[in-house]
DNA sequence: ACGTTTCGAGAAAACGCTTTCTCAGGATTC
DNA sequence: GAATCCTGAGAAAGCGTTTTCTCGAAACGT
């Protein structure tokens, strides 16, 4: 914070200094304490205006022992689904005068904890975003890091609200909604085995499975990138499917972009469903059916809970669950007779 | 920083009495000086680990007079181009155990200025990004925001390192690529007004149209978004254009899904060319022919110039420019006749 | 054996602010 | 007119570190 600088930042004695009164007037003045003379606060701003003063943040940290920074903790900072709720808890955080600092874990959960002890100790709260972690370590951690909020990740520390979306819901209207339309042979391209998220469509699978018995439902390993529905075109087509639920939006166009390669036409020869309804999905062609979840809005909802413990450390949120949307678009159609 | 929280967070002091010495030994021992016997030191690390001791970052700074912490201002963080800047310098800073605080502007030029302040002020340095607002505020603002790293903008202020990216050349290429094809009619469907990097393509567009002056090149309104794209697809069949050179990948996008309702085939009966090369340009269909810019490497690059100067105040780095590189893809091809 | 370095660790100042404590001096009361 | 109450502002004590200063004791040299 330029010291080193040469010309050292002025600071509230150099205004005290011009003003002719002492710091502590100064800093009445400057957080609108009233019990100050209208004469004195007058000429108080005027000096702090004209030497240009801003307080110190970090000193106003140490004293009042908050930074007005929160801090969010994401498992990868180019995956659309972070970046939206980094966006949404940005813009609401930013409405009540807080920044957001950031921290990519890089997909390595190993650096989670550390991470996440870092930015908490920077910070006044924090958002841990679909940790990759274990549920031993995230249970052993949530206490040291409250005040925070989980998304899509819950621990039984009843300080810690969750927001989590229904992934199973929303995997079941898909896969429902792929009967409707006459199929009878699915394959999920499924994502990260780490991911809970994953494991809660596979969950959601399983229950659609037992009330279609009828209906032939295969598990094809994935991840959740664009490369993995590319690469997993030839996997899809071996399968013999005719409708492919992929395991978000983003190898949804992955698979969209492999099948169009290779002359699969979508969705007369296969129908493609996403999941998430990045800002992308509508736009691909065909437009990509997918299950809506509103992202932004999470980060927002994320931040409201936050906001809460912070003000108030004992009162948490209760838990709360998204559901996604059925968003029906062209990448669906009646299976081919 | 959780003073509230009942239980207060162990310090430095609790950890000193635990080892039997003083503060100043205790610091001394966390930040590796050597001057401890080593009997106490390890008396003292024991002590510090027994009570899971941190350092308060607080106090640290404002001991140290640094943050160990970088702002980012952006204008608009729903933006792939500013998102993938953020990854790049996010990442690059994480390497050197900095981190980033962001801010977001929404636009709104008149923000900028505070938000820059407020950043830096919290931070040890700062990236503008694309700043929106007038030259003369920016020059006049740049002095007391050093050290500080300007994208897609540059200023008088020598100390202020520029990284931007060449888009009068990446314009002019995209150009020459679609005369290549046989193209006479052209349209540039134009970003934002007040943005540098429409006018820097306006200025290429004009050589261009210079070298080219048997080429009809139309100048039509847009903006920067999806939306844009797609409301513009009336306007572009308008023009009678063949070829048409979008503001950048999301516009080009729009106007690609827009093209795609009006049953309008690309590129057998229009050629459609973006800019930036998003991820998702490549898995667009047909995909999208554009220039690349190596945004991730920017924002990288925008750490490397500011950590410079943050290490030495003295010695900013020399400006820098990034060509874009033609990625010629599906989304143009020979005019029809 | 005595004076001079060197070494290691505690005391205290600094960082820049907020806030409690304290105490003048003017207003109020009887 | 003296005792009491406000009011407003300065002095000083934090907040949690780092770092300079200081000083006793041990090590060294003669």
């Amino acid at each position: 914070m330029g010291r080193r600088t040469g010309t050292r930042r002025i600071g509230i004695a150099d205004v005290a200094l011009k003003a002719g009164v002492s710091h502590a007037t100064v800093s009445r003045v400057m957080n609108g304490n009233f019990t100050v003379d209208p004469a004195i606060a007058q000429r108080v701003r005027d000096a702090a205006a004209e030497l240009n003063y801003q307080p110190n943040p970090v000193g106003r940290s140490l004293a009042l022992g908050k930074t007005d920074t929160i801090g969010i903790v994401v498992p990868d900072l180019a995956n659309p689904t972070f970046q939206a709720i980094l966006r949404g808890l940005s813009m609401a955080a930013a409405q009540d005068g807080y920044r957001v600092l950031i921290a990519d874990s890089s997909e390595v959960s190993s650096e989670e904890a550390i991470l996440a002890g870092e930015a908490r100790r920077r910070c006044d709260g924090l958002v841990l975003c679909a940790p990759r972690m274990g549920d031993a370590e995230l249970e052993e951690l949530a206490p040291s890091l409250h005040p925070m909020v989980l998304i899509n990740r819950s621990t039984t520390e009843t300080r810690v609200p969750s927001l989590e979306v229904d992934y199973s819901q929303g995997v079941q209207e898909l896969a429902e909604h792929l009967v409707s339309l006459g199929h009878t042979s699915i394959a999920f391209l499924a994502g990260p085995a780490r991911s809970a998220s994953n494991r809660a469509r596979m969950a959601g699978l399983n229950k659609f499975r037992a009330s279609n018995p009828d209906v032939e439902l295969r598990m094809l390993e994935g991840g959740s990138s664009f490369e993995t529905g590319h690469e997993a075109v030839n996997e899809v087509l071996a399968s013999g499917a005719t409708g492919v639920l992929a395991f978000n939006d983003l190898v949804a166009m992955g698979l969209l972009s492999g099948l169009h390669e290779h002359g699969v036409r979508v969705p007369e020869d296969i129908s493609i469903t996403g999941f998430d309804d990045i800002p992308f999905a509508r736009y691909t062609t065909p437009p990509l059916t997918t299950a809506a979840v509103p992202i932004t809005e999470l980060g927002e909802r994320a931040w409201h809970s936050l906001r809460a413990l912070i003000r108030n450390a004992e009162a948490p949120d209760e838990d709360t669950t998204f559901q996604p949307r059925l968003e029906i678009r062209g990448s669906t159609g009646p299976v081919s007779t």
